[in-house]
DNA sequence: TAATTCAGCGCAATTACTTGCAATTAATTC
DNA sequence: GAATTAATTGCAAGTAATTGCGCTGAATTA
């Protein structure tokens, strides 16, 4: 049953922690906020920093990742749900994704020349969309 | 004279504005509550909000430009000072530089892959530095 | 230099997120 | 299934950043 693998983790099982935890494989991408009216459907009750203590907790715990798309706060995904680049158009807010794959090279020349180990999936990838920079 | 760069870009030049600029030059990679902290040994009075409202209007004239070195809020440069990778390390908080041709190729490959135009240097690199990696 | 105008200012209110703490309740033990 | 214990919750207060608005003063004109 999927509540076990929360338990399985050392920790309690809430009705709010299992609702924010559907909630972000529910959505993918989602805001704390978007989260919450999610939860809020099942749970109305739920309060915001319940939310934000539940995406803490459920990180640290390995369920969830949380990566920056724009300039302010941060989204979450599920896990294993991190497959792609996330590329964001500074001028429409586009987000696109591409292949992880297209940043190993990179990844290799940082890892070499500095000893230092990238994850490409934490910060978006910045710039102008191809429909922006014609405009 | 120096205050005539900001004339020329159409704003009026008031002191708040060309002590914000001062402290972003000499600064560089500083928060918005670090730029206060400086003008303020000129002018005590500044109101945050003025900072703020300050850095947007000298970014939008093209003086200073942000980037995003933690999951939190921006750190402002001069313009012309932004050459080289952000790699900030998510364990110790290390915030080191490489070389902006490192990520040459990877730029490459996006352009051509997604037509997709990438500023390296809007967002940091994210990851766990050599030392972290040993512990 | 004096009069005019509106960009930019300070201040107070608002929004977004975080933290301290007492009450609740999930999990364990008897 | 009652008692025990401590993790988790809700709520209220705190901190960081943003916005609305009336007043000020930089720039222009005469
Ligand atoms: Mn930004
Ligand atoms: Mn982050
Ligand atoms: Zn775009
Ligand atoms: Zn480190």
């Amino acid at each position: 049953m999927p509540q076990d693998e929360i338990r399985a983790r050392g920790l309690r099982l809430t009705p709010q922690r299992q609702l924010v935890l559907n909630a972000v494989r529910e959505l993918g991408h989602a805001t704390p906020e978007e989260i919450a009216n999610t939860v809020r459907q099942m749970h109305p009750g739920i309060n915001l920093s319940t939310v934000y203590r539940n995406l803490e907790t459920l990180e640290t715990a390995g369920f969830i990742i949380h990566t920056h798309l724009g300039h302010g706060g941060a989204t979450y995904h599920a896990a294993d749900e991190i497959t792609h680049l996330h590329l964001v158009c500074g001028k429409c807010g586009k987000v696109d994704e591409s292949e992880l794959a297209d940043a190993k090279d990179f990844v290799e020349i940082i890892l070499k020349k500095r000893g230092f180990a990238t994850d490409v999936t934490h910060f978006a990838i910045y710039g102008t969309c191809a429909a922006c920079q014609v405009k």
